[in-house]
DNA sequence: AAGCCCCGCAACCGCTTTATT
DNA sequence: CAATAAAGCGGTTGCGGGGCT
């Protein structure tokens, strides 16, 4: 499956870009958009590749990047969001949403990294360097644990992509307590919080017998999360309830039968096409392709991750069998018996925020790391010079 | 003043993912 | 369903400016 890079032909320039392709590039894409990226070029007048005008567009002169010295609250939410996803550069841009993911990355190679290893924290694993060696379960753990909030916050990205085009619906239902999957715009009255990290709190919260516990682990990083405000125009954690929004038309809908409005009735095309559902408390979560529903997306808070996975699943698997076993493969469902991975027939327990009714297995430990993560955060002054 | 080195950033490269035919 | 095109993404490069000797 090859294809031929976009700048082979001979006469295509390269390297920096002048004021006068910058102000041809910027008066096209201003009057006609930028359409297709390999036609651009020839239309606009530019000796240059499609790949070129889009990296110096998305890059640089796109009105709505934000540029010059990132601010601390900004820098925070970097480390923040490095530590739970790593190199996911657009990722980590589509929570702060004025810079781009090149230019985070630059800032993080040239900036973060350096200085997170001077404080003696690994930028990788963002642990003390001195606990590298020792606790490497524990770092494999915090990885396990990080791959379903890296999920869902690519998920989310990715709806949050998708959505920016469509229209508002009106719709309400009557049940309290919405969340929703993507946002139109950034909520002002989102109340600060380390809505990341507070979400792994709730997801282990099913005792508060870690809070006596580990005090002092890792205070250090702990005290670099410090932070007044993450700033998350897509987080699904921070919503005020009542909150109500329609999931996009074009991403298609993720829905629970028995958490919908009553006078709302699931199409009776889902199973066929999407046989994809995930068991829950609530019942099956399943996913609607695009353009078929248009229904109001409505979410418990704790059941966020599984909606996520019959959306993620929708993509790529293809019956009940292997959701349960793309579930089972992150853990996600425990048997319920024997604290050990459930067949798919077993009354499983799902990971669940309140914790009150569900199985969670994970180690103890990471338990208690994000605890006492979370615990130091919290009794931290907000605005505490980190830095 | 000249040469060297380091740093930051824009841009490129090539691989992966997604959309289209 | 496979092939292809287009776009997205992350790693890397190389240029230009500033500081130091």
């Amino acid at each position: 499956m090859g294809r031929s890079p976009c700048c082979e032909k001979a006469g295509l320039k390269k390297g920096p870009w002048t004021p006068e392709e910058d102000q041809k590039l910027m008066a096209y894409i201003e009057e006609h958009g930028h359409g297709s990226w390999r036609a651009l070029p020839a239309k606009a007048g530019l000796q240059r590749c499609g790949k070129s005008c889009r990296l110096r567009w998305t890059n640089y002169l796109r009105p709505d990047i934000k540029r010059g010295k990132f601010s601390l609250q900004e820098e925070q939410t970097i480390i923040q969001l490095h530590a739970l996803l790593g190199n996911k550069w657009s990722t980590i841009a589509a929570h702060l949403p004025k810079r781009t993911d090149n230019e985070i990355k630059n800032y993080w190679n040239t900036h973060l990294k350096k200085r997170l290893t001077k404080m003696g924290i690994d930028p990788i694993t963002h642990r003390p360097k001195t606990d590298a060696f020792g606790h490497s379960k524990d770092s494999s753990n915090l990885s396990h644990m990080a791959q379903w909030e890296s999920a869902r916050l690519e998920a989310e990205a990715r709806l949050v992509r998708e959505s920016k085009l469509q229209l508002v619906q009106n719709q309400l239902g009557s049940k309290p307590a919405r969340l929703i999957l993507n946002k139109i715009s950034p909520q002002p009255s989102v109340p600060p919080c380390l809505d990341v990290l507070k979400a792994w709190q709730r997801s282990w919260s099913t005792n508060s017998q870690s809070d006596k516990d580990n005090p002092r682990i890792h205070n250090i990083y702990a005290m670099m999360l410090t932070t007044d405000d993450l700033e998350s125009p897509t987080s699904t954690l921070c919503f005020p309830e009542g909150t109500s929004l329609p999931i996009s038309p074009t991403a298609g809908t993720i829905f629970n039968d028995n958490l919908l409005p009553s006078t709302t009735t699931a199409p009776a095309t889902t199973a066929a096409k999407s046989s994809v559902s995930c068991d829950s408390d609530e019942g099956p979560w399943k996913y609607l392709p695009k353009g078929e529903d248009n229904r109001v997306l409505s979410l418990q808070d704790d059941n966020i991750m599984m909606a996520v996975e019959a959306f993620r699943a929708a993509a790529g698997y293809n019956s009940n069998n292997d959701v349960m076993e793309a579930c089972l493969n992150h853990d996600l469902l425990y048997d319920s018996n024997e604290g050990g991975v459930a067949a798919e027939e077993d009354n499983v327990g799902i990971i669940n925020g309140d914790g009150g009714s569900c199985n969670v297995n994970f180690e103890e430990n990471n338990k208690q790391y994000w605890n006492s993560l979370l615990n130091l955060v919290n009794d931290l002054p907000s605005g505490s010079p980190v830095f």
